[in-house]
RNA sequence: GGGCCUAUAGCACAGUUGGUAGAGCGUCUGACUUGCACUCAGAAGGUCGGGGAUUCAAAUUCCCCUAGGUCCA
């Protein structure tokens, strides 16, 4: 076994491998053929030239960009004439262009985002289970990459949203020409972009990704990076290298910089969208110095966020350079850097959307929620009447010529902005109010600030703004954003991995699998290829309808049977496995591994390998599932009607008794809209449609379906199985389904929460369990009619009767007054709409917990009946100047003191209080100690209070003492209360001790 | 995917080591005033998000759930 390295320690050790052997890794034969040679830089990097050079030009080893100056190329191209002109070079040379991929790499398991062209292939087609759609091809690929947004708009160069320009061949070892994929390229620069090689450092390097690794060049020009050839031949394994079964060609060139290049302006969002800036300059009246930023762009590089710790030396350096005062530089050059970054960061945003991702709190959603912000920032910074989605949409518009399919999209793009904008809004309203509070009250210490950024997404400048303000400082520490880094490095953990199954399935064939056909068939004989005996762990899943909340698994003896064929579901895709028996023994587990099903059996096999065996599944199980799972699909597609395009499918689960399907939505879902959604649903199920599926090669599915195909995520294998309810939906999906949308029955949505920002869980119910569903919410409502002693339809006036009773006995506990209507139950009012959810929402409780709920008012009700009026009479003004009238003349003070049996020490403590108001505590002349006693059904319980004035009498002590070797309790010195769990003992003698304490 | 924060009166919020649930704005009543505003006096208004546990005692501690916010990969 050999260590499995990550990329960067992969790449780390190959390097010194192809620096030893040029010739075996590089196409040294064309570099030379085209006059280039070796050099080694001072720095250490081996690159070629076609001119004599010391230095390979990277940024940092000589001074910055020099793009602008004496800009070097010969043809002016456009960003779409970058790609019009490779593909008129590299067209007659055999690659076949591609649309680009969506942003979205749906397909991919290994990534959420496309950040290479060569992405849109990974994983299968790298490994070679899928045939890619040409050998040879050109792509242009919109990519997002989210490390750099600080430099967006600053550096001139930087951007989160790009296309790479793929030129990729995925051939076998004798159509391999790497010497000849050099060329290519090379001729694409030296006589497309009309750049001279006398221009060209070309750097070599070992390049890592996804565990294959190979040699790669890297072309610089002038400081910038133009592409980087990667020639992919190794795939790390576990017993160590292996050539890869099929040549793997990755040559990803930034469109954009080389159409910056070639046209030398000062930034390189000037040479991409050069209509769009003017828009926005025209719109917020600033004037691009054009002169001034080409100065400035060419030290713009000293301002990389990644390499500079402190940014106000780097921009110190700057001004320095350029002999102008930093003030007076920022001044100038922010503006634009502001409508650089709006420009870029509108840009990324309509691709990341229009392709299916929304901004949020969690995963990729958080990047595109952080570029918006970023945005919205300078729009607010400058106070600009600037609208993202304005600003896509002019993206859209410049962009049409090449991806037309973005202005598709721009309706839902600026619904999904206004609402992201709203909650930026919302977000920095709230901060204002925290922060003002804080100030006010007490000196911000760093913990705190760290706190505030964490948790309330407030970061010190604001706080030191408004502190500035109110005339406070807060300082903030220069590590600060370090000391957040801290802050989460603590809290990692490490996690269990999932169950891992201890079979050697290598020499094992597929096994056949029977179900595709028709979801009907549940027996099938076949032939035993092998029995295991082993540990497994069994899901206790629902099989009796019960959830549990935490999953009960427990090691068992299993036997693990391979079957040649089988029409037994495995778990996947969501969709729970089967269960049944082989020649009437049960299994109650099945599992894919690889392409080999594994049936797990909880006894002992009568059967030996070689058998011809019987399988028989579970008909109803089998049933529930398919129609849960057709549900969904139809759920989805509801979803996608009703609420809009942006709907995809970011997880479910289909069960016996439910399924849950997680969309792709930037809002709670309203009831009126899940109802729509609903209502459509059963008409999909209703219009009986046809529905058929079927196995498509791969690349033909992706065609004329769309990326959209994986709703269910990314599917491996060289054909898809492609289940399509025609006109509705269409899935990569390999689970059970039904011939026709009306098998599945009425279906019904329970719930939709949302589980996360951006992410919306529908729960619903399909066929069967509907009907199971229904019958036990029938069961529900008519067990609420009897609770409450009436019938169903007016369980909802008087489960609010019941409320409104219980809220007025338990005000009466302390005012004493009772109404004798809130003493009945009679509200016999008929409702319209669904009792059950109303209820729910009433008393904010599941429709599960409703019986409980609604007894466990009930009870607090009677129970306050019981005793109410006792109650009352106790709080009562008579008993209360009673009480004082009663009370012990002491020095000093009163001692009032009572037994009320079955009172507890709620109720004494209101007539405590009471009896001091009465005494004139508020006006502090009262003088009274109190001891009140009651019991309930094990012993006594007490309190005890005095007037604020005898702050000389410390009742916590008192009570302290009192207690010794007979109860609990304590107190303030004002207050105490307790008990004493002791029948033997009388109210007489505990008050005379109690008030022997008082005195002692 | 991981972490953190928040939920208390109609509204924005306090609530110390568990020990009598609070002030402000708003509402209502009364006084002052021709009336309004202002001022003063008083009152009403609480499932402390829901459930469970610990405890003599939980808004407060612990666990689970719900809703919202936020930071980092």
């Amino acid at each position: 076994m050999v260590p499995i390295l990550n990329d960067k320690e992969l790449k780390k050790s190959f390097k010194p491998i192809v620096a030893e052997n040029p010739d075996d890794y590089y196409p040294t034969k064309t570099l030379r053929k085209n006059g280039f040679q070796r050099y080694k830089c001072s720095c250490g990097v081996n690159f070629w030239s076609a001119v004599p050079a010391e230095f390979c030009g990277e940024p940092g080893c000589n001074e910055g960009f020099q793009v602008v100056e004496n800009n070097p190329t010969e043809n002016k191209l456009s960003f779409i004439g970058v790609w019009e002109k490779i593909v008129e070079i590299l067209e007659p040379r055999g690659y076949k262009p591609l649309k680009r991929y969506p942003v979205v790499a749906r397909w991919n398991p290994t990534t959420e985002f496309t950040m290479a062209s060569i992405a849109a292939f990974q994983p299968y087609v790298i490994s070679g289970g899928v045939m890619a759609p040409s050998k040879k091809l050109i792509i242009p690929q919109f990519c997002l990459r989210f490390s750099d947004v600080e430099n967006v708009g600053i550096t001139g160069s930087h951007c989160t949203g790009f296309v790479m320009i793929g030129q990729h061949q995925f051939v076998n070892e004798e159509e391999w020409d790497q010497e000849q994929a050099f060329q290519d390229i090379f001729d694409f620069l030296v006589d497309g972009v009309g750049l001279p090689k006398s221009e060209f450092k070309i750097h070599e390097d070992a390049w890592a990704g996804g565990g294959n690794y190979g040699s790669c060049l890297e072309f610089f020009s002038r400081g910038v990076e133009l592409f980087n050839q990667v020639y992919m031949m190794f795939e790390q394994t576990p017993n160590g290298p292996l050539p890869l079964k099929i040549k793997v060609l990755d040559m990803g060139m930034g469109q954009e910089r080389v159409a910056w290049f070639s046209q030398g302006t000062p930034t390189i969002y000037d040479a991409i969208f050069p209509l769009v800036l003017e828009r926005l300059r025209k719109l917020v009246h600033v004037e691009a110095d054009y002169k001034l930023f080409n100065r400035f762009s060419q030290y713009s590089a000293f301002l990389n966020d990644d390499e500079v710790d402190d940014m106000k030396a780097a921009w110190g350096l700057v001004s320095e350079k350029m002999g102008i005062p930093a003030e007076e530089l920022r001044s100038k050059i922010l503006p634009m850097t502001a409508l650089y970054s709006i420009a870029e960061h509108s840009r990324a945003l309509l691709f990341a959307i229009s392709d299916g991702k929304l901004p949020s709190n969690v995963g990729g959603g958080y990047n595109l929620r952080v570029i918006f912000r970023r945005a919205m920032g300078f729009i607010d910074q400058f106070n600009w009447p600037i609208d993202m989605g304005e600003v896509c949409a002019w993206h859209a518009e410049e962009l049409f010529d090449i991806f037309p399919e973005v202005s598709g999209h721009l309706k839902e793009v600026k619904r999904v902005l206004d609402v992201e904008k709203e909650k930026f809004y919302a977000t920095k309203e709230e901060a204002g109010k925290i922060v003002k509070r804080l100030i006010k009250k007490s000196e911000i210490t760093v913990e705190k600030l760290l706190e505030l950024y964490d948790s309330n997404g407030i970061n010190p400048e604001i706080i030191q703004a408004a502190a500035k303000k109110l005339g406070k400082k807060v300082d903030v520490p220069d590590d600060f954003y370090k000391r957040v880094m801290e802050l989460h490095e603590k809290s990692v953990q490490i996690h269990a991995t999932h169950k891992i199954i201890n079979i050697d399935v290598e020499n094992l064939p597929p096994t056949i699998r029977l179900y595709y056909d028709d979801y009907r068939q549940n027996e099938n004989s076949a032939i035993v290829l092998h029995i295991q005996a082993l540990e497994h762990e069994f899901d206790d899943d629902e099989s009796e309808g019960v959830e549990s909340v935490e999953k009960i698994t427990k090691k068992r003896p299993a036997w693990a049977v391979v079957l040649d064929q089988s029409v037994a579901y495995a778990t996947s895709g969501g969709q729970l496995h089967d269960n049944g028996t082989i020649d009437g023994i049960p299994f109650m587990d099945v599992i894919a591994v690889g392409k080999v099903i594994i049936h797990m059996m909880i006894e002992e096999p009568s059967f030996k390998e070689g058998d011809t065996v019987q399988l028989v599944i579970d008909p109803e199980r089998r049933n529930l599932l398919t129609f849960h799972h057709s549900a969904t699909h139809v759920v989805n597609a509801a979803a996608r009607d009703i609420l809009g395009n942006h709907i995809n499918q970011a997880g479910a689960k289909k069960t016996l008794t439910k399924a849950h399907l997680d969309i792709t939505h930037f809002e709670s879902i309203s009831e009126e809209d899940l109802h729509k959604i609903e209502k459509r649903a059963n008409e999909i199920v209703d219009q009986g449609i046809k529905s058929n599926h079927r196995f498509m090669d791969r690349t033909a599915a992706e065609q004329k379906y769309g990326m959209s195909l994986y709703q269910g995520g990314a599917v491996p294998g060289k054909n898809l199985r492609v289940v399509e309810i025609p006109g509705i939906d269409v899935e990569a999906c390999g689970g059970t389904h039904v011939n026709n949308t009306a098998e599945i029955g009425r279906i019904k949505i329970i719930k939709s929460q949302k589980i996360q920002d951006g992410i919306v869980r529908l729960t619903y119910t399909a066929g069967k369990a509907t009907e199971k569903l229904l019958f036990e919410y029938d069961r529900i409502l008519s067990s609420l009619a009897k609770i409450l002693d009436t019938s169903t339809p007016y369980v909802v006036s008087r489960t609010k009767e019941l409320i409104d009773n219980w809220k007025i006995l338990r005000k009466a506990k302390s005012n004493g007054i009772i109404p004798e209507e809130a003493m009945i139950l009679s509200k016999d009012q008929p409702h319209t709409g669904d009792s059950l959810e109303i209820l729910s929402k009433l008393l904010n409780s599941s429709i599960e917990d409703l019986e409980s709920r609604i007894q466990k008012f009930l009870r607090g009700w009677e129970e306050m009946k019981a005793k109410i009026h006792q109650i009352a009479e106790i709080v009562g003004k008579e008993n209360i100047s009673a009480l004082l009238e009663q009370a012990e003349k002491n020095s000093g003070y009163k001692f009032v003191t009572a037994f009320y049996p079955n009172m507890d020490n709620k109720i004494l403590t209101i007539v405590g209080k009471k009896v001091l108001k009465a005494d004139g505590n508020v006006d502090n002349n009262s003088a009274v100690v109190l001891f009140l006693m009651g019991t309930n059904d094990s012993g006594f319980n007490f309190i005890s209070m005095r007037s604020e004035k005898l702050s000389q009498i410390n009742l916590s002590k008192i009570t302290k003492e009192f207690l010794l070797e007979k109860g609990k309790g304590g107190g303030k010195p004002g207050a105490t209360q307790g008990f004493i769990s002791r029948k033997d003992l009388s109210f007489d003698e505990l008050k005379k001790q109690f008030f022997d304490e008082l005195n002692a």
